[in-house]
RNA sequence: GCCGGGAUGGCGAAAUGGUAGACGCAGCGGACUUAAAAUCCGCUGGCCGCAAGGCCGUGCGGGUUCGAGUCCCGCUCCCGGCACCA
């Protein structure tokens, strides 16, 4: 098997994370991925093996007096060792159950821990205290070093296993007054953690002495005075491992590897690229090896050094090793020398906007930044991190569902009394039932049925999937309404990475306006410009509706809010719509804007218009800031905070005459009449408040 | 349990600390039509009121502020991820 040593780039992996323009939940599940956690190693001696020590990791060296008792994950080596023959048959069938557990078996249902004692005993090297040594299946053997020492008072686990099996429990760090749990695993001073009364045989003239001292103090002096006497060390650890990336299959890029007197030997620079053999046949080889263990004319080649026979390496890369890197070569595919020329690099990278979904957060997203930085290590590229700002389209999900609930004998259940298809007070089973939209109505926060108001029904949108059958094929959405109305659907619905529920009643709103837009360009009958159309010159109206539009889509693009646009765009037809006349310097900007959303449409329309070339060249509008300026502007008159009023001023006027015009608003002036004005709040062009008593 | 993100009309949503609900869907009323579809116009958070207007309202409870959907503190619920990681 062929492994990559991601494992080295761990913390990069971190620390890269910091600087880049991503979602929070990614970051999250990538530093959650990496799992790096900060503590020590210590060594603990066993009764009667002098010779062995068991080493275990923790993030709690502070906690090291309250260790009551070791634990081995069933496959650690030393079990076999250490175990006294009269614990031999537990412990040997307790290990052949966890053997014959899946992992899921072993973690999945949190029930209650096992395990068993190997009659053994380990030495606490702070205190010299002799601890028994347990085997349980809680401790992972591809965590750490598969051996734990267990402190029940500060760890809920280990206070778990010590009540089901009778074992000491020692409190270490002082909790709060008042603490009424079990294990404490918060912040307090050390207590019960001095040994420095007496000499630790074999290991320190003195024991240790943390009482008093807060947690990080604590570990950083326990650190100290383990690594003093040779018996542990600081440590960083994680939970990321090393990357297998060998497939017994056909499909995937060949290593570079032959076997020479069975030693793999780096197939030459020149003879690469190793190419797949053609192949009849692609099942399983039947043995180990994969299906290119067949191919007998291409698995035996020659030591291209010493012209030895050499058999090929059968195993294939996975999909990563194309996808980890196809950004880069995407730049630069045909060339012959280098992955990729470092001008077009330096032109190209990093990746300005990464638009994928989430599922890849800590796989993909994680596996390509690894590669980057091989790359960047390797002196092939000059960036460090491959994706500079990532977004995550949100899923769109099937149609609103309203599900009830019936019972075996047909009898609605109401939704509240129902968990997983489990009526909770009777414990008996009921299935879903979809309800049509038109049979539910809202009471108060809930939906219920109409005719049955006492029963609550779910309103759900689902993930679109094939088995519940509300899959929406766009095939489908755009023969009926076309890619354009489709599109500017998915654009329209809400926020790029938000989750949201598919309508196909929306799509009709889209096409809708898709449809005013052309009408309000082309007659329908003659199907050629409408007459409306004209080289006049525009409204002032007209040009800051247009200028509006403009600067709001332009906006907008920028910063991914393809929703609002699409409402600013509406707005503008509505608004031109009403117009008798619509100067051709106010319908061609628009058409460009529009474009990018209903790119068939704008070319359509553009070509109405008159142009014999594609709009695709045409330069993106400019906003013409004084265009925007209204003479005038609605102002809200408040009244201690309330909305009282409401005047129109003139978009220049000053403080004092708007203030006196909002004073002379009637129902303004009956809310501050009889009373004193205290305070007068003026926000130019927005809002007025009078505060008065 | 831990981490991340949410919660605003019947629904999808909008809102630099400044008139909550833009825009769209659905609904209601009207125009056009023999009729329907399409289209166009108007209304559309709740309650009270003939009206003018008033009261309530952005998951819940507090707070800061002239003013809070927005900021702060404490919760609840929902979604996603991880989960015996020592």
């Amino acid at each position: 098997q062929w492994m990559l040593r991601i494992t080295d780039y761990a913390d990069r992996l971190l620390e890269g994370l910091d600087d880049l323009d991503w979602p929070e939940s990614v970051k999250a599940m990538q530093r959650n991925w990496i799992g790096r956690s900060e503590g020590a190693e210590v060594d603990f001696g066993i009764v009667g093996f002098p010779e062995d020590r068991i080493r275990v990791f923790t993030t709690r060296p502070d906690t090291l007096f309250g260790a009551t008792f070791m634990v081995l994950a069933p496959e650690h080596p030393l079990v076999e060792k250490i175990t006294t023959e009269a614990q031999r048959g537990a412990v040997d069938a307790y290990r052949e159950e966890a053997a014959r557990k899946s992992d899921l078996e072993r973690t999945e249902l949190q029930k209650e821990k096992t395990g068993v004692f190997t009659g053994a005993h380990a030495v606490n090297p702070v205190n010299g205290k002799k601890i028994p040594i347990w085997v349980a299946d809680y401790v992972l053997a591809t965590y750490g070093t598969g051996a734990i020492m267990a402190v029940p008072g500060q760890d809920e686990r280990d206070w778990a296993f010590a009540e089901t099996f009778g074992l000491p429990i020692v409190r270490t760090v002082q909790p709060p007054d008042g603490f009424d749990g079990t294990a404490y695993t918060g912040d307090g001073p050390a207590i019960n953690s001095d040994a420095s009364d007496r000499a630790i045989p074999g290991i320190a003239e003195r024991g240790a002495n943390l009482n008093g001292l807060h947690v990080a103090e604590a570990k950083a002096k326990i650190i100290e005075w383990l690594e003093a006497e040779g018996v542990g060390h600081a440590r960083v650890n994680y939970k990321l491992r090393d990357w297998l990336f060998s497939r017994q299959r056909y499909w995937g890029e060949p290593f570079p590897i032959v076997f020479v007197d069975e030693r793999p030997v780096l197939v030459p620079e020149e003879d690469l690229p190793v190419t797949l053999p053609d192949l009849e046949e692609f099942k399983p080889s039947g043995s180990p090896e994969g299906p290119l263990a067949l191919a007998e004319d291409w698995l035996h080649t020659v030591d291209p050094e010493t012209g030895k026979p050499a058999r090929r390496e059968t195993n294939t890369m996975p999909q990563w090793a194309g996808s980890c890197w196809y950004y880069l070569r995407y730049i630069d595919p045909h060339n012959d020398e280098r992955l990729v020329d470092p001008e077009k690099e330096k032109y190209w990278m990093p990746v300005d906007l990464y638009i994928g979904g989430a599922e890849h957060a800590v796989l993909h997203l994680l596996y390509a930044r690894f590669w980057h930085k091989v790359l960047y290590d390797a002196g092939v590229i000059a960036t460090p991190e491959p994706f500079g700002r990532l977004i995550h389209q949100g899923m769109i999900l099937g149609e609103m569902e309203y599900t009830a609930y019936v019972d075996a004998g047909g009898t609605y259940v109401s939704a509240e009394h129902v968990a997983e298809d489990i009526d909770t007070r009777t414990g008996l089973p009921v299935r879903p039932k979809l309800v049509a939209e038109d049979r539910v109505a809202k009471r108060g926060d809930v939906f219920v049925v109409k005719d049955a108001p006492e029963i609550r029904v779910d309103a759900r949108a689902h993930k679109m999937s094939k088995s519940r059958g509300n899959v929406v094929n766009p095939d489908e959405v755009i023969a009926q309404y076309g890619a354009d109305a489709f599109r500017l659907y998915e654009m329209f619905m809400g926020p790029l990475e938000q989750v949201k529920p598919w309508s196909t009643r929306g799509v009709e709103g889209t096409f809708r306006f898709l449809n005013r837009a052309y009408r309000l360009l082309v007659d329908e009958d003659s199907g050629e410009l409408n007459p409306s159309v004209q080289e006049a010159e525009p409204t002032k109206e007209q040009l800051r509706m247009l200028h509006r539009t403009i600067q709001k889509v332009t906006d907008d693009v920028e910063g991914l809010r393809f929703n609002t646009a699409i409402a600013a765009m509406m707005e503008f037809v509505n608004a031109a719509n009403k117009w008798d006349v619509l100067p051709r310097a106010v319908a061609e900007p628009f058409v460009l804007v529009l474009s990018p959303f209903a790119p068939h449409l704008a070319e359509a329309l553009w070509q109405r218009l008159g142009h014999a070339e594609t709009l695709a060249y045409a330069p993106w509008p400019e906003v013409v800031e004084e265009y925007l300026a209204e003479e005038t502007v609605e102002i809200a008159v408040q009244v201690n905070g309330r909305v009282r009023g409401s005047i129109a001023v003139p978009a220049d006027a000053e403080k004092a005459a708007v203030l006196a015009a909002a004073k002379e608003d009637e129902n303004v002036a009956r809310h501050l009449d009889g009373k004193t004005l205290r305070r007068e709040i003026y926000v130019p062009g927005r809002i007025v408040n009078f505060v008065a008593n």
